[in-house]
DNA sequence: ATCCATGCAAACGGTTTGCAATATA
DNA sequence: TATATTGCAAACCGTTTGCATGGAT
């Protein structure tokens, strides 16, 4: 998805395309990688010192109703992460927090569904996250 | 993991023998899925109103350094979850909260171990969760 | 002109910490 | 007795919210 995509999709919605908001998808286009809220705010001060952290807080939250963002909670990690929406997992590295991520995907090949059909539970999502050292901290 | 081969690796690892840590592995055992230091503090509650939720946190932090106490972020609740280690995997149901167990694991069937080796990446553990809707809910 | 979106500042909630009192070994 | 552990209360930090101002349609 690039900027077109998702500010049409915005405004299909029904919601404002405003300046804030346009620099906070840039800014998410701009990461390969999951961010926390205050990363992404301090990498648009350098540009945008004008926009607030709540305001990112609020885009994020709605970009993420539209399925645009994706939200994780890594293990190790206290604060939540934002990422463009596309599905793929994470090597985490435990010391330094780096984020590595790859596609492979774990739902092709597990019994999961078979569990989850038992269980009469209906599959949305998943999350899959290995843990460990990356090559500078191991 | 039984109360004596928890309350024998604490002595060994030279920490003490509190009644309140006895009474936090019990409530802890007593629970099969993840729980929220709160959710414990509130069981613990019911027969011993005396310890407090800073012990509780404490705690299952030292449990957890030890390898007894697994601690798990999911996707979609804001509080950190724990439960006593053993591997497994977990449905989570989006609406109402609740936690499936279930044993199958992705490690074995994915080609993750190869994309870690690709990545000079040692892998240390993972999870995988499987969000969407449980009976009652769907 | 209307009403949604923003910024500010304060509130919020779960988690952590300093310190003095206490209990374990 | 010495030292680790506890309880209390306050601090902490990321996140959320109320409200008045400002901006997009």
């Amino acid at each position: 998805m690039n900027l077109k995509d998702i500010t049409q999709s915005l405004k299909d919605s029904g919601y404002k395309l405003t300046p804030q908001r346009i620099a906070i998808i840039k800014v998410m286009l701009s990461f390969d990688k999951p961010v926390s809220a205050s990363k992404a705010h301090q990498k648009l001060k350098e540009h945008h010192p004008n926009v607030s952290l709540d305001t990112i807080y609020r885009s994020l939250h709605l970009l993420s109703s539209l399925g645009i963002v994706t939200q994780i909670n890594l293990a190790n990690r206290e604060r939540e992460l934002f990422e463009l929406a596309h599905h793929h997992h994470h090597l985490v590295c435990l010391k330094c927090g780096k984020v590595i991520c790859f596609d492979a995907c774990p739902m092709s090949c597990t019994e999961t569904e078979e569990i989850a059909v038992n269980q009469n539970f209906s599959i949305v999502s998943h999350a899959f996250e290995v843990y460990g050292y990356c090559s500078n901290c191991k």
